[in-house]
DNA sequence: TTGATTGCAAACAATTTGCAATACT
DNA sequence: AGTATTGCAAATTGTTTGCAATCAA
C-alpha cells in the first residue's frame, strides 16, 4: 500500500507551471491574477509548500511586499545566484568560485555555509550600464 | 539656519540602545517588550527608517515572522556577514576573500555586486559541532 | 514658534483557519 | 472507501494612517 501523503491535482499543476514561467521574483497576487477560477487560499498553502520544500525563496522587498522567486532544480551540490536588484532577473552560476569560497570560509572562519542557496544581490550586466 | 529634519529624542535613543543589545536577530514585538512606555507605531516608524539608512535588514523567517537583524556600522567598503542558521548570531567578516570574490564576479559573470552587505547564511563553529 | 515626533484608535492589508464540498488514488 | 485538497467566509495577525497632544530645536 502506498503512501503519498499527496495528490496531485489540476490546481498545483496549473500553478507550478506559472511559477515556472516567471524570470523573476513574483507575488501571490500575480499568481492569482494570472490564473483564472483557483482560491488565493490555495495558492497560499502550495506556495508556503513550495518554499518549505526549498523550490522556492521568499522575502520582503524594498516596498515592504513579499516577493518569491522560483529557484531552478540543478543537481550541483551549490545553488549560487546572483540577483539583480533592478530588473529582478536571477542568474544560477556554476563555477568554481562558489567552491573555492565554501571552503575558505569553513577552513580559515570557522563557519559552514549552507549547501542550499546562497543568493548575491547586485547589478546585472545590463542593468549596471543604463545606471552609469 | 540648520536644517536636520529629525530631531533626537528619549525614544529613539532607547529603541536604538536596545537593538544594539542585540546579538542576533530580533522583532518588532521583542523590542517593543522590552521597553516599558513606547507605542508601537514609533518602534515601527523608527526600526522602519533604521532600515532605509542600511542600518538593520529585514527578512522573513522560517516561522514566517519577520525579524530585524543590526548591521554593524563599520568603514569598510564590503560588508560581509556569516549568519549562523541554528543560534541566529551574525559575524562581521573582514578578509580579502569577499573583495577577490566580488571582483571574480564582476569580471567573469559580468555582474556588480552591491557594496552593500552581503549574507552567507550556514552554521557556526559550535552549531556545527552540535549538529554532528 | 515652528516643525518633528509620539501614541492611541481606527483603518488596512496580508495571511491563516474552520469547515463542508469535492477530487484524487 | 478513505484521505487529501479546495475554496469560501470568517478570524487573526501584522503594519500603516489620521490626528490631536507633546516635544525638540
Amino acid at each position: 500500500m502506498q503512501r503519498t501523503n499527496s495528490y496531485s491535482t489540476k490546481q498545483k499543476d496549473r500553478i507550478l507551471e506559472v511559477i515556472k514561467g516567471y524570470s523573476k521574483e513574483f507575488t501571490i497576487k500575480d499568481i492569482y491574477n494570472e490564473l483564472e477560477g483557483i482560491g488565493l487560499t490555495t495558492i497560499y498553502r502550495f506556495v508556503n509548500k513550495l518554499e518549505k520544500d526549498g523550490l522556492i525563496s521568499k522575502y520582503i522587498g524594498s516596498n515592504n511586499t513579499t516577493y518569491y522567486q522560483y529557484l531552478e532544480k540543478c543537481n550541483k551540490e551549490n545553488h549560487f545566484y546572483l540577483k539583480c536588484d533592478n530588473c529582478g532577473k536571477m542568474e544560477h552560476i556554476d563555477c568554481e568560485c562558489i567552491g573555492k569560497l565554501s571552503s575558505h570560509i569553513f577552513k580559515e572562519h570557522k563557519f559552514n555555509p549552507s549547501k542550499n542557496h546562497i543568493i548575491i544581490n547586485g547589478l546585472c550586466e545590463k542593468c549596471g550600464e543604463k545606471d552609469e
